[in-house]
DNA sequence: TTCTCTTCAATTGCACTTGC
DNA sequence: GCAAGTGCAATTGAAGAGAA
Protein backbone atom coordinates (compact mmCIF):
# COMPACT_ATOMS: atom_id res chain seq x y z
CA UNK A 1 0.00 0.00 0.00
CA UNK A 2 1.11 3.23 -1.26
CA UNK A 3 2.15 5.76 2.11
CA UNK A 4 -0.98 7.91 2.97
CA UNK A 5 0.10 11.97 2.48
CA UNK A 6 0.29 13.57 6.07
CA UNK A 7 -2.65 15.25 7.92
CA UNK A 8 -1.94 18.59 8.04
CA UNK A 9 -5.51 19.64 9.73
CA UNK A 10 -6.41 16.77 11.37
CA UNK A 11 -8.10 18.02 13.68
CA UNK A 12 -12.21 19.46 13.57
CA UNK A 13 -13.53 19.50 10.19
CA UNK A 14 -10.82 19.05 7.67
CA UNK A 15 -10.21 22.54 5.56
CA UNK A 16 -11.42 19.66 2.29
CA UNK A 17 -15.12 19.08 4.35
CA UNK A 18 -14.82 22.74 5.34
CA UNK A 19 -14.64 23.68 1.12
CA UNK A 20 -17.09 20.32 0.56
CA UNK A 21 -19.50 22.11 3.01
CA UNK A 22 -19.26 25.77 1.25
CA UNK A 23 -19.99 24.19 -2.11
CA UNK A 24 -22.82 22.16 -0.83
CA UNK A 25 -24.39 25.26 0.44
CA UNK A 26 -23.26 27.03 -2.60
CA UNK A 27 -25.44 24.61 -4.79
CA UNK A 28 -28.39 24.67 -2.02
CA UNK A 29 -28.77 28.48 -2.70
CA UNK A 30 -28.75 27.78 -6.29
CA UNK A 31 -31.35 25.28 -5.86
CA UNK A 32 -29.05 22.78 -7.63
CA UNK A 33 -29.49 18.65 -6.62
CA UNK A 34 -26.20 18.07 -5.38
CA UNK A 35 -24.52 14.84 -6.33
CA UNK A 36 -21.02 13.41 -5.68
CA UNK A 37 -19.25 13.94 -9.19
CA UNK A 38 -20.97 17.52 -9.13
CA UNK A 39 -19.49 18.62 -5.70
CA UNK A 40 -16.19 16.84 -6.73
CA UNK A 41 -16.05 18.82 -9.72
CA UNK A 42 -17.43 21.98 -8.13
CA UNK A 43 -14.40 21.68 -5.31
CA UNK A 44 -11.94 25.07 -5.60
CA UNK A 45 -8.95 22.15 -5.02
CA UNK A 46 -9.38 18.81 -6.34
CA UNK A 47 -10.61 16.23 -3.71
CA UNK A 48 -11.33 13.00 -4.58
CA UNK A 49 -15.01 12.06 -5.00
CA UNK A 50 -14.31 9.10 -2.37
CA UNK A 51 -13.53 11.48 0.30
CA UNK A 52 -16.72 13.92 -1.14
CA UNK A 53 -19.13 10.69 -0.99
CA UNK A 54 -17.76 9.42 2.48
CA UNK A 55 -18.62 13.11 3.89
CA UNK A 56 -21.92 13.05 1.57
CA UNK A 57 -23.05 9.93 3.50
CA UNK A 58 -21.83 10.64 6.81
CA UNK A 59 -24.33 14.21 6.55
CA UNK A 60 -26.97 12.12 5.37
CA UNK A 61 -27.14 9.89 7.74
CA UNK A 62 -26.71 12.62 10.44
CA UNK A 63 -29.62 14.11 9.39
CA UNK A 64 -27.77 17.66 7.50
CA UNK A 65 -28.07 16.11 3.94
CA UNK A 66 -31.84 14.50 2.34
CA UNK A 67 -31.30 11.61 -0.44
CA UNK A 68 -33.49 12.97 -3.13
CA UNK A 69 -36.35 10.40 -4.43
CA UNK A 70 -36.26 10.74 -7.75
CA UNK A 71 -35.78 7.85 -10.47
CA UNK A 72 -32.24 7.20 -11.58
CA UNK A 73 -30.65 5.46 -14.76
CA UNK A 74 -28.06 2.58 -13.97
CA UNK A 75 -24.50 4.30 -13.11
CA UNK A 76 -26.01 7.94 -12.49
CA UNK A 77 -25.01 9.18 -9.18
CA UNK A 78 -27.48 9.94 -5.44
CA UNK A 79 -28.62 13.50 -5.66
CA UNK A 80 -29.01 14.78 -2.59
CA UNK A 81 -30.44 18.61 -1.48
CA UNK A 82 -29.78 20.23 2.33
CA UNK A 83 -31.77 19.37 4.90
CA UNK A 84 -30.47 21.32 7.73
CA UNK A 85 -28.35 24.02 6.97
CA UNK A 86 -26.19 24.94 10.46
CA UNK A 87 -24.30 27.81 9.30
CA UNK A 88 -20.72 28.40 7.50
CA UNK A 89 -19.26 26.14 9.71
CA UNK A 90 -18.89 22.36 8.04
CA UNK A 91 -20.43 19.86 10.86
CA UNK A 92 -18.30 17.14 12.26
CA UNK A 93 -20.03 13.88 11.20
CA UNK A 94 -18.48 10.19 11.60
CA UNK A 95 -19.29 7.99 8.51
CA UNK A 96 -22.53 6.98 10.58
CA UNK A 97 -23.56 10.42 10.89
CA UNK A 98 -22.75 10.90 14.48
CA UNK A 99 -21.04 13.36 16.24
CA UNK A 100 -17.35 12.77 17.43
CA UNK A 101 -16.54 13.57 20.55
CA UNK A 102 -12.92 14.18 20.37
CA UNK A 103 -11.66 17.80 20.82
CA UNK A 104 -15.30 18.87 22.32
CA UNK A 105 -13.22 19.70 25.74
CA UNK A 106 -10.78 21.99 24.25
CA UNK A 107 -13.61 23.55 22.49
CA UNK A 108 -15.84 24.20 25.50
CA UNK A 109 -12.69 25.71 27.87
CA UNK A 110 -12.10 28.15 24.95
CA UNK A 111 -16.19 29.01 24.74
CA UNK A 112 -16.00 29.18 28.38
CA UNK A 113 -13.27 30.82 28.99
CA UNK A 114 -15.04 33.38 26.47
CA UNK A 115 -18.02 33.62 28.80
CA UNK A 116 -16.24 34.04 32.20
CA UNK A 117 -13.33 36.07 31.26
CA UNK A 118 -10.88 35.33 34.02
CA UNK A 119 -10.63 32.34 35.97
CA UNK A 120 -7.59 29.25 37.00
CA UNK A 121 -7.57 25.65 35.41
CA UNK A 122 -9.68 24.31 38.82
CA UNK A 123 -12.47 27.03 37.82
CA UNK A 124 -12.23 26.52 34.18
CA UNK A 125 -11.93 22.93 34.18
CA UNK A 126 -15.39 23.15 36.47
CA UNK A 127 -17.24 25.83 34.56
CA UNK A 128 -15.92 23.77 31.18
CA UNK A 129 -17.36 20.46 32.25
CA UNK A 130 -20.94 19.04 31.38
CA UNK A 131 -22.63 15.75 31.91
CA UNK A 132 -21.32 14.89 28.16
CA UNK A 133 -17.62 15.96 28.18
CA UNK A 134 -15.33 16.08 31.84
CA UNK A 135 -12.42 18.19 31.96
CA UNK A 136 -9.59 17.27 34.10
CA UNK A 137 -7.71 20.27 36.14
CA UNK A 138 -4.47 19.18 33.99
CA UNK A 139 -6.20 19.72 30.93
CA UNK A 140 -7.75 22.81 31.79
CA UNK A 141 -4.26 23.95 33.17
CA UNK A 142 -2.31 22.95 30.10
CA UNK A 143 -4.35 24.72 27.66
CA UNK A 144 -4.33 27.71 29.98
CA UNK A 145 -0.34 27.58 29.77
CA UNK A 146 -0.19 27.09 26.42
CA UNK A 147 -2.37 30.56 25.71
CA UNK A 148 -0.72 32.15 28.46
CA UNK A 149 2.04 31.45 26.08
CA UNK A 150 0.89 32.97 23.50
CA UNK A 151 -0.61 35.83 25.13
CA UNK A 152 -4.17 35.20 24.42
CA UNK A 153 -4.82 35.33 28.17
CA UNK A 154 -2.94 37.05 30.66
CA UNK A 155 -1.22 36.01 34.05
CA UNK A 156 -3.28 38.41 36.55
CA UNK A 157 -2.17 36.56 39.44
CA UNK A 158 0.73 34.22 39.53
CA UNK A 159 0.46 30.81 41.32
CA UNK A 160 1.92 30.49 44.90
CA UNK A 161 1.84 27.71 47.08
CA UNK A 162 -2.01 27.19 47.93
CA UNK A 163 -2.97 29.79 44.83
CA UNK A 164 -3.56 28.53 41.45
CA UNK A 165 -2.60 30.80 38.79
CA UNK A 166 -4.91 33.18 37.40
CA UNK A 167 -5.76 34.14 33.40
CA UNK A 168 -7.73 36.39 32.19
CA UNK A 169 -8.58 36.19 28.54
CA UNK A 170 -7.08 38.77 26.48
CA UNK A 171 -10.45 40.15 24.29
CA UNK A 172 -7.90 41.39 21.29
CA UNK A 173 -6.99 37.83 21.05
CA UNK A 174 -10.58 36.29 20.74
CA UNK A 175 -9.85 35.51 16.91
CA UNK A 176 -13.22 33.34 16.75
CA UNK A 177 -15.29 31.00 17.73
CA UNK A 178 -12.83 27.91 16.79
CA UNK A 179 -10.58 27.24 20.19
CA UNK A 180 -6.82 27.10 19.32
CA UNK A 181 -5.40 23.41 19.28
CA UNK A 182 -2.20 22.13 21.07
CA UNK A 183 -0.66 19.92 18.74
CA UNK A 184 1.31 16.69 19.01
CA UNK A 185 4.35 18.86 18.22
CA UNK A 186 4.01 21.42 21.46
CA UNK A 187 3.00 24.17 19.56
CA UNK A 188 -0.42 26.05 19.60
CA UNK A 189 -1.67 26.42 16.15
CA UNK A 190 -5.24 29.06 15.62
CA UNK A 191 -7.74 27.02 13.50
CA UNK A 192 -9.31 30.61 12.97
CA UNK A 193 -6.45 32.04 11.62
CA UNK A 194 -4.95 29.34 10.34
CA UNK A 195 -1.65 30.17 11.75
CA UNK A 196 1.15 28.97 14.63
CA UNK A 197 0.99 31.24 17.20
CA UNK A 198 3.15 29.63 19.51
CA UNK A 199 5.88 27.09 19.42
CA UNK A 200 7.44 25.22 22.94
CA UNK A 201 10.93 24.96 22.86
CA UNK A 202 11.98 22.30 24.76
CA UNK A 203 15.40 21.39 26.43
CA UNK A 204 16.64 18.59 24.01
CA UNK A 205 15.41 20.73 20.79
CA UNK A 206 18.53 22.50 19.18
CA UNK A 207 20.92 19.85 20.05
CA UNK A 208 21.78 16.24 18.85
CA UNK A 209 19.00 14.13 18.89
C1' DT B 1 -20.71 4.35 -9.10
C1' DT B 2 -21.23 2.86 -4.55
C1' DC B 3 -20.13 0.39 -0.53
C1' DT B 4 -17.19 -1.89 2.80
C1' DC B 5 -13.03 -3.03 4.91
C1' DT B 6 -8.60 -1.84 6.32
C1' DT B 7 -4.52 0.83 7.49
C1' DC B 8 -2.30 4.75 9.31
C1' DA B 9 -0.87 9.42 10.91
C1' DA B 10 -2.43 12.77 13.93
C1' DT B 11 -4.98 14.79 18.02
C1' DT B 12 -7.09 14.64 22.49
C1' DG B 13 -7.23 14.03 27.27
C1' DC B 14 -5.23 12.33 31.12
C1' DA B 15 -1.89 10.11 34.36
C1' DC B 16 2.47 10.39 35.83
C1' DT B 17 7.08 12.32 37.05
C1' DT B 18 10.20 15.89 38.27
C1' DG B 19 11.69 20.21 40.20
C1' DC B 20 10.74 24.16 42.96
C1' DG C 1 0.92 22.26 46.42
C1' DC C 2 1.97 24.07 42.03
C1' DA C 3 4.16 24.40 37.43
C1' DA C 4 6.23 22.17 33.78
C1' DG C 5 7.24 18.37 31.01
C1' DT C 6 6.54 13.51 29.14
C1' DG C 7 4.24 9.35 27.62
C1' DC C 8 0.41 6.79 26.11
C1' DA C 9 -4.34 4.74 25.09
C1' DA C 10 -8.33 5.94 22.73
C1' DT C 11 -10.23 8.06 18.99
C1' DT C 12 -10.45 10.43 14.71
C1' DG C 13 -10.61 11.34 9.55
C1' DA C 14 -8.06 10.34 5.25
C1' DA C 15 -7.28 7.31 1.85
C1' DG C 16 -6.18 2.79 -0.64
C1' DA C 17 -8.10 -1.51 -2.29
C1' DG C 18 -11.42 -4.55 -3.81
C1' DA C 19 -16.12 -6.26 -4.45
C1' DA C 20 -20.87 -5.56 -5.91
Amino acid sequence: MAKRKPQLNAQGPRIDRQAIWETLRDMHAKGLAIATVDVSLLMPDAVSQGRVRDYLNGLEKGGYLARLDVPRKSGEPVQFKLEKDVGVEAPRVRKDGSTPTGGLGREQMWRTLKIIGDCTSRELADAATTPKVEIAETTANEYLRFLAAAEYVAIVRPGSPGVLTRYRLVSTRWTGPRAPMIQRTKQLYDPNTGQVVYVRVTKTEGGEP
